[in-house]
DNA sequence: CTCCTTCCCTAACAATTGTTTGGTAGGTTA
DNA sequence: TAACCTACCAAACAATTGTTAGGGAAGGAG
C-alpha cells in the first residue's frame, strides 16, 4: 500500500522517468552531502550540468524533489518491511530480517536515508510531509512490537525499558547511513550479521 | 588542552559573559531545532526578544555564534573525557566511564550536541572549523583505543570487526541526543547503565 | 519542407538572506 | 549638569535565494 507519497498527484509537469530518476539521484546526492537548505538549485543543477531554470522543466519545484525522493524511498521500504512482518516469523527471526533489509535499503538507497536521518525531523511537522509522521509511526509499531513479542516469548530481556530497547535498536542501525558506503569492505548483509550479533550477544566476553 | 577552540580569538566585540551566554543559549536552542542553515538571524532574535541586527553588537557573525556553541561544547567534553582516560581504569571500567561521561554531556548540553551531530559533517570541510576533525579523530583514537585493549585483555569480543563495533558504540550513544529530553523519566545516569548492559550484554536472553 | 514536441537556455523577478551604519534611551560616573 | 558607556533600535545594503517567462535548437512526424 504504497499511498505514503503525495507525489501522485503533483506530476504537472511530466518527462520521462528516466531523465527524472537521473536528475533526482544528482539532488539526493548534494542534498545528501551539504543538506537540503544549503543546497541551492543552482548546485544541483551545476551537478547536473545545466542551468537552475531548466530542472522547472522537470519538477514544479526544489520541495517536490525532496518530498519524490524520500516518499520514494519510503514506499520501497515499506514494501519490504511489510513482506517481513507478514511472513509470520518468530520475535528474533523477525528482528533479524528487519535489520537485513534495513541495511540492504541503506545500501541502495543511501542518499534518501542521509537526507531522512537529517531533515525528517524539521520536515515532518510541516503538512505537506506528514507522511513522515505516520511512516514514523507504523516504524515504531513495528519495531517495539517485535520486541514485545520477543519479551513475552522470552528471548529477549526482560529487564530492559523496551522503549528505550527499541529506540537503541533503531537508531544502531539507521545511523550506520552516516558513514556506510557502497561498494565498500563489509556487505550490507555482513553489516548486519556483525550488528545483530553484538545488539543480541553483546561485545564483552561472556567470562566477564 | 582546551586549544580545540578558535573562540579565542574573536572577542572583537566584548559583552558581559552571562548576556552572551543567555543569547547563545537561544541560539543553541534554535540552531537545534530547525538547523543551522533554516536559522535565520531574525529567528534567533526574536526567540531572545530583540532585532536581527542587535545581535551584532554581541557576535561577530551568525557562524561565530555557532562556533562559539560548538567550541565551547567540545572544549567541556574533552576536559571530562582526558580524566577518564588519565584515571588508569581498565578497558571495560574505561568504557563504562566514557559512555556515562556522554550520557551526562548530552544532559547538560543537549542543543549543542544535537547542532554537533547534524552538522558537524559538512562543517568539518571548512578551514574555521578544523577543530571539529581533530576533536573527531582524537575521539576515534580514545575509544577505538579502548577497544582494543579489552580485545587485548580478553575482556570484549575479539570475532568482531574492532572498527564496526567503534562506530555501533559511539553511534548508540551520541544518537541519543535525537530523542533524550532532560527531565525526563531517566536519569542521565540510569540511560547510561541501561545501554552499557545492552552493549556488553546484548539484549538476547543467555539461552536462546 | 513544415509542424510540433522535447529539453534546455537567457534573463529577469520579488523575497529573503547576513550584515552595516547611524542613532538613541537609560543608567553610571564625574 | 555634563560626559560617557551599554545595549538596543531603525533603516537600509548587496548578495543570494527559489521561481518564472519567453525563446530557441534539435529531431521526429506528417
Amino acid at each position: 500500500m504504497p499511498k505514503s507519497s503525495n507525489s501522485d498527484q503533483k506530476k504537472s509537469t511530466v518527462s520521462p522517468p528516466e531523465r527524472r530518476e537521473e536528475l533526482l539521484a544528482v539532488a539526493a546526492r548534494v542534498f545528501a552531502e551539504q543538506g537540503y537548505n544549503a543546497t541551492t538549485v543552482r548546485k544541483i543543477a551545476d551537478a547536473a550540468g545545466m542551468l537552475a531554470g531548466s530542472l522547472y522543466y522537470h519538477f514544479d519545484s526544489k520541495e517536490s524533489m525532496l518530498d519524490e525522493i524520500l516518499s520514494g524511498f519510503l514506499d520501497e521500504l515499506w514494501a519490504r518491511y511489510d513482506a517481513v512482518l507478514g511472513a509470520g516469523l518468530g520475535p528474533r527471526e523477525t528482528l533479524e530480517a528487519l535489520v537485513t533489509e534495513s541495511f540492504r535499503e541503506i545500501d541502495r538507497h543511501l542518499d534518501a536515508v542521509a537526507i531522512y536521518q537529517k531533515e525528517s525531523r524539521h520536515l515532518a511537522v510541516r503538512p505537506a510531509f506528514a507522511y513522515l509522521v505516520e511512516s514514523q509511526r507504523k516504524f515504531e509499531k513495528a519495531w517495539l512490537g517485535t520486541l514485545e513479542r520477543g519479551v513475552a516469548a522470552k528471548v529477549f530481556r526482560a529487564d530492559l525499558d523496551v522503549r528505550l530497547t527499541y529506540r537503541f535498536v533503531r537508531d544502531t542501525v539507521w545511523v550506520a547511513a552516516s558513514w556506510y558506503r557502497p561498494g565498500g569492505r563489509h556487505s550490507p548483509e555482513e553489516i548486519a550479521r556483525q550488528y545483530l550479533s553484538m545488539v543480541l550477544e553483546g561485545i564483552a566476553l561472556d567470562g566477564s
